[in-house]
Formats: structure tokens, C-alpha cells, sequence
DNA sequence: CTGATATTAGTACCAAGTGCTAATAGCGGG
DNA sequence: CCCGCTATTAGCACTTGGTACTAATATCAG
């Protein structure tokens, strides 16, 4: 006996889950009955048609691929800044910057928050990361409001070198640590840093 | 008067990449020209039909699925990975991604291509970084490929973590050095980290 | 005015379907 | 053994969004 309908119908989910780019020609071969009784079946399950699914996931795609795309000029809103001292900035974390599966914003919107943060602090033309340490204490979620305040910790002008330290919180609970050992760019050197 | 063939062409070479799910009919009314145009037009671009892109579109996807980790999520482009122990990315610094005044690439893009890429290499779910520590060694500039090698250098199964080195270089240039612990995130404690 | 290029029109054909009708197969109960 | 039911198969017209090709027309430049 080949198969039940029920039988077939499930084993033709599963198959067209895992290749979503199979025809039904290729599925009517696969379970040995007609295109129709492939067809008939897709209709009961609900199943669109190949290049519905396909259309499907490439819309998907196309969508994500358009929402990654962020991290631009500034990330967060300075609201308090004393050059040389001390900023603070605020981040809104929005679903766009949180991973998929549980909704944990990426490590990288915490760091540029923090780093664009003691980039400005530097009461400079232009300042870049030389070294960073860091520490994730919590995950932040999607609605959150991550705080990030800046010190300057320790200034070394023969060097061209400041240290800033950056802690953030949401709701008073710290979240993130960081570190930054930063160049300030004066004119006459623009080339190397290390 | 219209718009020269040539013009027209680059503008329709824009359109489709803006939106690869626009019908030859779609265009030729876009441009007020026939619908036999649009296809001579394609034929020359080399762009082809509109199943065949969203088809395209799709199987990327798909594909980056299929390896069933946060690939699609990851900052750069991944050209080679070998799951728990080494993974490679690519990633061109573009005018967006740099200081306006000295095109100098912001750190965070550096951060986020070589902590994607940890997230990536990681053979979980999901992977949160809970340490990093960041040297970035010498400037990158717009218009610069970013190659960012990353290997498992140390694992802790039972405290669920792992360390990941990552060294991006721009012409066999080291640029940035990374070091991050990972944590496993593993079904059963979803909740907090540090 | 002649040629070359660009554009438009029209036809046949294709893949991978939908939607519909109709025929047939298999089986179980009375 | 026939009835009724579900399951399966077959066939046809039609759809989308094209390809491949031929032929006619428009436009412009020398």
C-alpha cells in the first residue's frame, strides 16, 4: 500500500517545509499519485502554490535585509554633555535592534551608543577608539530605554590619549560597562593611529 | 522629451534593485515606454525576469536559514564558516560608515562585523556576549574591504562559554583585534546573564 | 534622403500553476 | 451484487509573467 491520504498529506508538508522550491510535478513523482492529487492536497492544506511560496520567503528576506541596514550617524540622543567631563545619552531600543528569537537587543547597539557617546565627550575636531574593554551585564528588550553616562576618567595630553568610562542602565539597573582608551586627532597627524 | 535610452536604463537598473519585485508591466508604465522596451532593456543590463530575482532572493535566504543560525542577522557577509571553530566575513566600508570630516570608519561598524561574527561562529540558538575586549589598531577607510577572521579559542561547556578571537585586516593590515566571551544561551535559562 | 538606432507590435511558446467538470477506482455495508 | 462514498485521476480553458523571434515604424544624424 502506498500511503493514506492523511499519511501522504503530512509527509507533504514536511517535504514542502524543508523545500519550499519543489513543484508539484516533482512532489506528484515524489508520493507516486497524480499533480491533481498533489494539488488537491495543497488545497486542503492550505498550501499556496510554488512561486507564492517562494515570493513568500524572498518578501521576508527583502524585509529583513532592509531593516539591517541601520546604525548610521548618531546612535542615541545626546540630552547632557560637559565636554572633557562627563555626557550622558539615551537609546530607545526599537524591535529592529533586537535578535528575532528573543527579542535581546544585539550587543553592537550597546557599544556604538556607548562609544559615540565618548566620541563626543572628547572635546576635540575628532577622537577615535583606540582600545575598549566591555562588560554585558544584562540583556535589554525591545521597548527598553538604555541611559549611558560618560566620565572622563583619566587624560594624558603628551599622548593624545583620554580614558572614558561609560556605564548604562535601564530603569537604574546597570546593563553594560565599557571602557574606552581614546586618540584625540589633532591636524598635523591624520594618518596612523597604532 | 522622455529620457534617453541610456538614462532610462540607469534609472531602471535603480528601480529594480530598489524593489526586484516590480513586473516588466509595472515598468514600462513607470517609464511611459512599451513593455517590449523594458525587455530589450533587461536583455542588455543582463537583469533577468522577475521570478528568476525574487527566486534569487529566496534562495539566499533560504540558504543563510538552512545554516539555521543568526547568519541573516549578521553585520558583514559571512564567505566561509566551520561551526565552534573558525568563520570568516567580509564587510566594505561605505561613505555611510565613516567620520564625514576624515573617512575614517566609526568603531562600532568594527565592533559589530567581529561581533556578529562571534554570535555567528557560535554553534547555539543563540549566543549573548557578556565580555569583549577591543584594540583598533589603525584606521579604515570608505572604500576599504574589512576581512574579519574569527576562531574558538577557548571553551567552557559546563559555565556555558566560550571565547572568541576575532582579527579583522584591510589588505593583510591588521586593523582591529577582538576578544569576546560568549554565553551560551541555552533553552532552559532565558532570563538574565550576568 | 538614406542608414542606423530605438521603439513598438504581434505571434508562438513556456512553466507552473488555478478552477472546473467528469470519469474512474476501491472499499464497506446492506 | 449493487449502492454510496471517498479518493484519485484526467482533461480542458484560462492566468501570469515572462522568452524568443519577426516585422514594422519612429527618430535622428550625416
Amino acid at each position: 500500500m502506498k500511503l493514506t491520504k492523511r499519511q501522504r498529506q503530512t509527509e507533504l508538508k514536511k517535504s514542502i517545509i524543508e523545500n519550499p522550491f519543489v513543484t508539484d510535478e516533482e512532489l506528484s513523482a515524489e508520493f507516486d499519485v497524480s499533480v491533481q492529487t498533489i494539488r488537491l492536497d495543497r488545497m486542503e492544506l492550505s498550501i499556496p502554490e510554488l512561486r507564492e511560496r517562494i515570493k513568500h520567503v524572498a518578501v521576508k528576506t527583502f524585509e529583513d535585509e532592509v531593516k539591517s541596514l541601520p546604525i548610521d550617524e548618531v546612535i542615541g540622543e545626546i540630552i547632557d554633555i560637559e565636554l572633557d567631563e562627563k555626557a550622558i545619552s539615551i537609546f530607545d531600543v526599537k524591535p529592529e535592534h533586537v535578535f528575532q528569537r528573543n527579542q535581546i537587543a544585539r550587543g553592537h547597539h550597546l557599544f556604538a551608543q556607548a562609544n559615540s557617546l565618548a566620541v563626543a565627550i572628547m572635546n576635540e575636531e575628532l577622537a577615535l577608539t583606540v582600545k575598549s574593554e566591555l562588560q554585558f551585564l544584562r540583556p535589554v528588550k525591545a521597548g527598553q530605554r538604555i541611559v549611558a553616562k560618560a566620565t572622563v576618567i583619566d587624560r594624558q595630553p603628551e599622548k593624545n590619549r583620554a580614558f572614558v568610562k561609560v556605564v548604562s542602565t535601564v530603569d537604574q539597573v546597570t546593563v553594560f560597562i565599557g571602557t574606552f582608551e581614546m586618540y584625540r586627532m589633532t591636524e598635523q597627524s591624520e594618518g596612523e593611529v597604532g
